[in-house]
RNA sequence: GCCGAUGUAGCUCAGGGGUAGAGCGCAUCCUUGGUAAGGAUGAGGUCACGGGUUCAAUUCCCGUCAUUGGCUCCA
């Protein structure tokens, strides 16, 4: 006998050998139709697989994280023997749940597979669902294992067999169709009710850029079938706040093929919205000791020779523009760094002066790849909330410290509740990718992890994701449909101020290095406004909507009056627009309802003779009349309160 | 950059080998109205661009450009 601890506390005595299943069925019979998988001691198994000692025991379900996962992978083996059977021959290589369903890259040889022929991969994976085959668990030699895929003729499988050690490896067999898998997997195939293939696209054999290129297929399932049609109806809703659809709606900003790829227009609305943001941020960073600095476009190739840049990206970048004098050559700007180096070294700089903080809204120009391009999070011209903090090496946690201090502050403010801090450090098995010592390297990525440690930051560790000359702490926010976005980011580095011979006087009267932090809060202002726009679906803040109020007046005998209402408004500083066109109210109200503006101003008759106004809020209806001093000071105290927040 | 998809009016989209259609928007006129769509009339298109096939191409084929789903990349 062998005893197995339930979530609850609770323990039950059970034979040597029983499953997770029978435990499940011995609680209810209902419970044990639902169960998918199960925790064993904190491993994920099959809830067929025996247990043959003490074990703590979770039962996991399609409310469980693992049990989605569980779910989702098995549908992949699904996809794969509905695959198999339409396509002979076919090859696979690895088909992982993820996050919103899962994949399963495969070579489909010479046969072709497009969209159109979905429906019928859907319809053969929901027929197999019906079977109710048992995935069923098999351990096996790796001698046997290469036997069985050479047979079959499946290099790939026998590629991935070559990293397995013998006695780990296990195949599942569900119906024709066996994987190599470490699994675990669900009980039968029954569990799928609804399935969906999504989507499929070119993904590089083992994600490498030199080898060939799979077809990878996306698919989705669910349990039931109207959590399927919900979470389509969840994918219609993300995407209408795509800030590309909202951009184009709202005026923001749009793309000339004429002007360029990745080269975003912004139009008056966007560039209103934009500058708002800027002069927010520059007044927190007055308050927070920085100084502006304005500089040029465009540096010589020798700039960037010194920073290390030409090294590491001229190849890939604008190519350098040619002037009248032989050998003479310009880069467009791709960062600020290198322009800001020069500025610390326009005079000496004594350990008094510093932390030096050096902002600038400068827009630099990154030769992107085409296939990158992504409306604004993604763009080949582009404006960063740049600083470059020059300081002493004991001053460094303090400055990274302040930096963060004021992304949370903007994230606060912009209600961005929803973000992961990840700290991005080199790749150990990839040196050569980085400029500067070791030393230094370790001093940067130590400073950096304690500071988030010390502000009990939610971080996520990466390696390899560091920038070449330094380690970064990056804040991640996800898109409407999920995709995730570096905004702010901090940056050490120790390297410029090597290359670019740095230096500042000591109390000791001798030269020291100073240590350089980079740095932007909202990133850039076309990905930062691109998130803002879909996070808020449109509907922004009142103080940085570019039209918070919108006066309609009842007929055309009151668009004087509202004239007079729009000019008091204005001396309050408040952005408003009369809609005079001949239209009914109704139709009138409709309109500045759907362009997502705060607040409407409904006049006529009555409003003419008292001087008042009658209010409405978009998205919530009439909240009355009140005299147009009135309406100004609920304008004015509702924008101070958001921007009241933390200050 | 790579694999796939897409490109028709300002916007959203339908159509299809015989040179185009809807709704919204826009313009003009009528209507002067009270909290989410009043009515009439009208203007708008080298069907992305270039080449090929054909008596005839917006439609079929090829190429280019752009957009887009992924992959790779991201100072």
């Amino acid at each position: 006998m062998i005893n197995i601890t339930l979530p609850d506390g609770s323990t039950r005595k059970v034979e040597s050998g029983t499953t997770a299943y029978d435990v499940a069925m011995d609680i209810s019979e209902g419970l044990a139709r639902n169960v998918l998988a199960a925790e064993v001691n904190g491993e994920v198994w099959d809830p067929q697989r025996e247990i043959r000692s003490d074990a703590s025991l979770k039962l996991l379900t399609w409310n469980d994280d693992a049990g989605k996962s569980t779910l989702w992978h098995s549908s992949a083996h699904l996809l794969a023997e509905a695959l198999e059977s339409l396509y002979p021959g076919v090859k696979f290589w690895v088909g992982p749940p993820i996050e919103h369903g899962f994949y399963y890259d495969v070579d489909f040889g010479d046969q072709t597979f497009t969209d159109k022929d979905f429906t019928a991969v859907e319809q053969k994976m929901l027929e197999l669902a019906k079977t109710k085959n048992p995935f069923i668990r098999k351990e096996i030699s790796k001698a046997e294992a290469i036997a069985y895929f050479t047979e079959k003729g499946d290099e790939y499988k026998l590629d991935l067999l070559e990293g397995l050690e013998d006695g780990t490896i296990t195949l599942y067999t569900q119906g024709n169709f066996t994987d190599l898998c470490r699994g675990p997997h669900m009980p039968h195939t029954g569990f799928v009710k609804a399935a969906k293939v999504m989507s499929i696209a070119g993904a590089y054999w083992k994600g490498d850029e030199s080898n060939k290129q799979l077809t990878r297929v996306y698919g989705i399932t669910f349990p039931k079938k109207q959590e399927l049609t919900a979470y389509l109806e969840l994918l219609e809703q993300a995407r209408a706040r795509d800030h590309r659809k909202l951009g184009k709606e709202m005026d923001l900003f749009a793309f000339s093929e004429k002007v360029g790829q990745g080269l975003p227009l912004w139009l008056p609305k966007g560039a209103e919205l934009r500058s708002r943001l800027e002069d927010f941020l520059k007044e927190a960073q007055r308050k927070a000791g920085y100084q502006g600095v304005i500089t040029p476009h465009i540096g010589n190739k020798e700039l960037y020779i010194t920073s290390g840049h030409y090294a590491k990206y001229g190849a890939d970048s604008f190519q350098p523009i040619q002037t009248p004098a032989e050998g003479e050559e310009y880069l467009l700007k791709p960062m600020n760094c290198p322009h800001h180096c020069e500025v610390y070294k326009a005079r000496p700089r004594s350990y008094r002066d510093l932390p030096v903080r050096f902002a600038e809204f400068g827009t630099v120009y990154r030769y992107e790849q085409s296939g990158e391009l992504h409306g604004l999070t993604r763009v080949r011209g582009f404006t960063q909330d740049d600083a470059h903090i020059f300081c002493t090496a004991d001053q460094v946690k303090e400055e990274v410290s302040n930096v963060i201090d004021l992304v949370l502050y903007i994230f606060d403010i912009l209600d961005f509740k929803d973000f992961v801090v990840q700290v991005s450090l080199r790749d150990p098995e990839n040196p050569e990718k980085y400029i500067g010592s070791d030393e230094n390297w370790e001093k940067a990525e130590r400073a950096i992890q304690e500071v988030a440690e010390e502000k009990g930051l939610n971080t996520i560790v990466e390696l390899g994701e560091a920038a070449f000359y330094g380690p970064k702490l990056d804040f991640m926010v996800r898109d409407a449909i999920g995709r995730k976005w570096q905004l702010g980011t901090v940056q050490i580095d120790y390297n410029l101020p090597e290359r670019f011979e740095l230096e500042y006087v000591g109390a000791d009267n001798s030269k020291h290095r100073p240590v350089m932090i980079h740095r932007a809060p909202f990133g850039s202002m076309e990905r930062f406004v691109a998130i803002l726009i879909e996070h808020c679906a449109g509907k922004f803040p009142l103080w940085l909507t570019p039209e918070q109020v919108k006066i309609l007046p009842i007929s055309d005998r009151f668009n004087e009056y509202a004239k007079g209402v729009s000019k008091v408004l204005e001396n309050h500083d408040i952005r408003a627009l009369v809609d005079d066109r001949s239209e009914k109210v109704g139709k009138k109200i409709r309109d500045a309802e759907l362009e997502k503006i705060p607040y409407m101003l409904i006049v006529g008759e009555s409003e003419a003779a008292e001087g008042t106004v009658s209010v409405r809020r978009q998205g919530e209806g009439d909240v009355g009349g009140m005299s147009v001093e009135a309406f100004a000071e609920r304008i004015r105290s509702e924008i101070a309160e958001m921007l009241k927040k933390k200050d």
